[in-house]
DNA sequence: TACTTTGTAAAGTTTAAATTGCATAGATTA
DNA sequence: TAATCTATGCAATTTAAACTTTACAAAGTA
């Protein structure tokens, strides 16, 4: 195989830097947040320092009100903040450099909202539920008895579930979830689990 | 407060069931998968049994086709499967009725898709870094070396978060999840985690 | 054989999301 | 105080996704 000369080597550095970044912003979508937040995530976590807005406008071609809105959602999943830098007006932007918090803070930050919206709603229709029974008597027509038996017994089944969920995300939020799939495999040679 | 009447009882009955499909919708969509996904998990879940094309478009008041499109896409997710009915020449469609378990379908399915994608790249990158290591010199500029370094190292950080990801796959998967987040909450009483 | 029924591909349309350009508030400097 | 610069709200536009219509192949039925 051939010597690279050293403009060879910028050009591919640069190539294979461009490929990461744009990998994590695929990967990113898979969280169901735009392409744009991940190739921001991407492009900050590449450059190892915290940007401004026009920094990265520069470096996507994309405007700068655009920026800051994805830097808000950013800052709202927690997965950038704000860094000051010493005789700058403008605000730095840096996001976590760590893989798997960030994995964590994505996955904790939606689930928690989706648990949140539920409750509400599962206390809401519970109540209506148990007013439905009580309207219940010996002279309601057995299949009215049946639903309203049903729809009690699914709401159970979606509090467990949701109640699930909200001991999953503390499960990955306090870290617990490291002690059973550690960061760092320990079986080194065989690294895949057994199919 | 008043009793109901049994016409009352089912628009009520109705009304509940709808707010359960459109929240089961509404949280599909953490998913990343298309609200239509969730809408018709939510329609099959509710109905208890499996479901033709005809009958989720009846529901649904969306055209075949986009039922069609959306059962594909719910069988290649692993939440749908076809069933078989005797005297039917339709196709009938039912999902998980298990809610961890749809969520466990859900998850390991779009993750092991992005840990394949990634680490054939990984792989292919590793190729030309390794490449660009042996075209290193005594002459080559620091700033080359560096940033040569970096990369490597980035790819090393790289394979051991895709490598975490798809042992976490497999501890969900493999119900390794459940002998730590059961799906029942032990603690009856004070079933959340403090603060 | 011709005639239905079912499911899906292809192409076209509509709707929703992403993105931009402009305008302006707030904060900073001179 | 005016002059300047940053970040963001908002309306307008572009782009992508969802969805429909039409068309057709495959398999069944008469």
């Amino acid at each position: 195989m051939e010597s690279l000369s050293n403009d060879q080597l910028l050009t591919e550095l640069q190539a294979a830097e461009d490929q990461i970044t744009d990998r994590i912003a695929d990967n990113m979508e898979t969280f169901g947040v735009s392409s744009t937040v991940g190739r921001l995530l991407g492009i900050i976590y590449m450059n190892r320092e915290a940007m401004t807005l026009d920094a990265l406008a520069e470096e996507t071609g994309m405007s700068k009100t655009r920026m800051s809105q994805v830097m808000r959602q950013m800052l709202a999943l927690n997965i950038a903040e704000k860094e000051f830098v010493k005789g700058s007006r403008k605000e730095h932007y840096n996001v976590e450099s760590d893989y798997a918090q960030t994995f964590i803070s994505l996955f904790t930050t939606n689930w928690r909202e989706v648990v949140s919206r539920n409750m509400t709603l599962e206390r809401r229709l519970r109540e209506r539920v148990d007013h439905m029974k009580t309207s219940l008597s010996s002279e309601t027509p057995v299949e009215i008895n049946d639903r309203v038996e049903a729809l009690s017994e699914e709401l159970d089944a979606w509090q467990a579930y949701y109640n699930w969920i909200d001991r999953l995300v503390y499960f990955f939020e306090s870290g617990q979830i490291f002690d059973h799939v550690p960061i760092r495999d320990s079986q080194k040679e065989d690294n895949h689990h057994e199919k």
